[in-house]
DNA sequence: TAAATTCGACCGACCAGTCGGTTTAGTTTT
DNA sequence: AAAACTAAACCGACTGGTCGGTCGAATTTA
């Protein structure tokens, strides 16, 4: 159909300029007359597909996760082993950041939005129960196949969700004096060593 | 000196009010009157003491890592090794969490405004700059004394700030099944396991 | 088939309210 | 007499949202 084709160009052009404005200036600075400029639409049709400004940015967060994490499902899927899936968990993360790090800016404003509130505190909760429920399996197959030791797959899997979401510091803490991949090499071998079992000599 | 008792009493009153507003409203929708309100001070007191609303909250970076952090360096002092200094450290952490979650979640708020704001980004980076400075040393003692295994000082103190940051995670998510001491506790074992040098059986 | 009508998509000037910050005029504390 | 305030009116730049109106393609009517 043509008709959705076009609404979908439209919200895709809506959807675009919001995440440029927002990781620019944040949630509050961000004007509606910004996505306006941007997204080369009107003020009137920003609201003809969106009914306030809160709307447009909880619809970007489902945007936002698409572009973030489309894609994770698929790649892990072809590796063989529990362990090589984690690795490989780390790996796409720290691609998507090489590949465009304001993804990973937006995240803070999302997190502290979520803190404020209660619908994008909802629609984040959502986001992040399914993915670490994904890690949890993950874990879960390692335990049972003998690859992993007996851990609590609930916490690790957390443990390795707040690792990735640590990659984020990476956009703020420029001065450290470290690489993005350098930090998630380290701390994802400790999270490995410590999970797989010691081969017996 | 009595004077300056008092200003510092009035503006540990600005402080602690600009702290609870900004932790309910964050930084843009915290309104001057707010802290008005909470500081039982007149609007004219606050520009008396700050000349604007980014001034009021520059400090405040400053009220809250006295608050967030004063103590560490005592309570790490009294450990021996170089692995409790670790292990008390991330301990230390999950106290003041317990303690108080909202200085945690003011960190989130912070964590933007670096992103954001030229200023606050300054002050951040030097604050954690410090801080991962601190870790760095007892990391290097730990590996000049045979303690732990001959890791990069740097980036494994970076993964351990970075994991300390992360307990600001359970101040937005708590459907997630998990305490943060419970995280603490998983991943300071992760990272400690790493790297301690192992004993001969 | 030409005219009339409908309708989704879109425009942008405008308005009502908001909020940092200032000012003024006076009061209390040191 | 400074310094340290209070109370409250006020300024003006700014902003989310509205609303009357436009436009072009499709559909209906004459």
């Amino acid at each position: 159909m043509k008709k959705l084709e076009l609404q979908d160009r439209r919200k895709e052009q809506i959807m675009s300029a919001a995440l440029s404005v927002v990781v620019a200036k944040g949630y509050d600075q961000s004007r509606m007359d910004d996505i306006v400029e941007k997204s080369q639409l009107s003020k009137g049709a920003i609201y003809w597909y969106y009914k306030s400004k809160e709307e447009v940015y909880l619809s970007l967060v489902d945007y936002w996760f698409l572009q973030y994490s489309s894609g994770v499902v698929d790649t892990l899927q072809q590796q063989e082993s529990a362990s090589d899936q984690l690795k490989t968990l780390f790996d796409f993360f720290i691609g998507q950041f090489d590949k465009n790090p304001a993804t990973f800016k937006l995240l803070v404003e999302f997190w502290r939005l979520a803190g404020l509130n209660p619908d994008f505190n909802a629609k984040l909760q959502q986001i992040y129960s399914d993915f670490l429920e994904y890690i949890i399996e993950i874990i879960k197959v390692g335990v049972a196949n003998g690859e992993f030791k007996n851990v609590e797959p609930r916490i690790t899997a957390l443990s390795i969700l707040i690792n990735i979401e640590g990659i984020t510091w990476f956009t703020l803490f420029d001065k450290s004096g470290v690489e993005a991949h350098e930090y998630i090499d380290t701390i994802s071998n400790f999270i490995l060593n410590g999970l797989k079992k010691k081969r017996k000599k």
